[in-house]
DNA sequence: GTCTATATACTGATAGAC
DNA sequence: GTCTATCAGTATATAGAC
């Protein structure tokens, strides 16, 4: 019996369920304090067991932010059409700024705790990290690409520079939002700035 | 006999020598692990004496993290020509990025962590980075409201807009410089962006 | 699967000699 | 001004009962 025996009903079904709320417990300790200064017995208290507890669902504190960032993208993947391709690529980009204000704060505030605290070679979740970055610059550069292709980007912007800047922005916005929340419209600004850089509405 | 005595000469230099090594030591120590994980133990290593000697000199390591940012942004204010107006504000701010990436990337990796581990409330500096980007905003905000007075902003731009994307483009690729810096030329991009907000030439 | 108890290590800060 | 010694707190992780 491994994990990948059906959850819903039988025996691994609270299991599943347990392994949940910790990540859920982890998310609100980790996006407020960080990884070095969150701790596995705030995250125990708040999921309800014991600190041993958790440890026998995740063996290290390693493990478990792992789990969680895992977690979030399999959240992120099943939300975002990420084959929308072109325009509509950049449209969704928007949108998942927009949606991550509104319903998910609490995803924002750990991304931008993490993303900085990762930047030490040595951090944890470094290479998660590393490879994150690669893989969302190279998929907007993509998209401002097909763009390039149909004339529908702006004369002398690059396609690598657009993408490095308009993820600038993303990241950007999200420290100033999070000092600010009144006076940050997220997605209005990335909105503007790739529509600064496109030919076609929007 | 305060602080303000001079410390060149007389019996004062050598504590002010002191402050200023174990300063530069928790710049290296805070800037690659942030203020949580940064330990005192290893400061004062660096900095060539014990604990207990470094909290002669910084009573608590609040302190000593204050002293850190307020020595950086006599440092910044020194070099940076805050009173320059307009475009050449844009310039000098382009200039900046350019000497933090080549001459402090130390300075560039502390701020980067710093500003994300204090979105927390009750993080120690947390009111210091809601000052700082206030100020900065502002101050960026004004240099484009002069623009805007002779015409040099491109049609359609806010100041408020284009300051907070601005600054929000100088955080995110210091993030991204800090995950691959060999393939990220932060002031070059910057300057791509400010020049996208108006209608002379940078 | 969950608990209590504990091992081990490290933290910031204090006391007091020199 | 700097040190050694130490205190009190907290951390992750483990051992073993149930």
């Amino acid at each position: 019996m491994t994990a990948t025996t059906p959850r819903v009903r039988g025996e691994y079904a609270k299991t599943a369920a347990r392994r949940q709320a910790i990540i859920a417990a982890a998310v609100e300790v980790f996006s407020s304090t960080g990884f070095h200064k969150g701790s596995l017995r705030d995250v125990a208290d708040r999921a309800g067991l014991s600190q041993a507890g958790l440890l026998h669902h995740f063996p290290s504190k390693h493990h478990l932010m792992q789990a969680v960032l895992t977690w979030r993208d399999d959240q992120a993947q099943a939300r975002f059409d990420f084959d929308a391709g072109g325009l509509d690529t950049l449209r969704a980009l928007v949108d998942l700024v927009e949606f991550n204000q509104t319903e998910t704060p609490e995803l924002v505030e750990l991304f931008a705790i993490l993303s900085g605290e990762a930047t030490a070679p040595d951090h944890p979740v470094h290479d998660y990290f590393l490879r994150r970055y690669a893989v969302v610059l190279d998929f907007v550069r993509a998209a401002f690409a097909e763009l390039a292709e149909t004339g529908q980007l702006r004369p002398g912007v690059d396609g690598t520079s657009a993408a490095r800047s308009t993820v600038a922005v993303m990241d950007g916005l999200q420290i100033q939002w999070l000092y600010d929340r009144d006076s940050v419209d997220m997605a209005a600004e990335v909105r503007r700035h790739i529509q600064s850089l496109v030919t076609v509405e929007l």
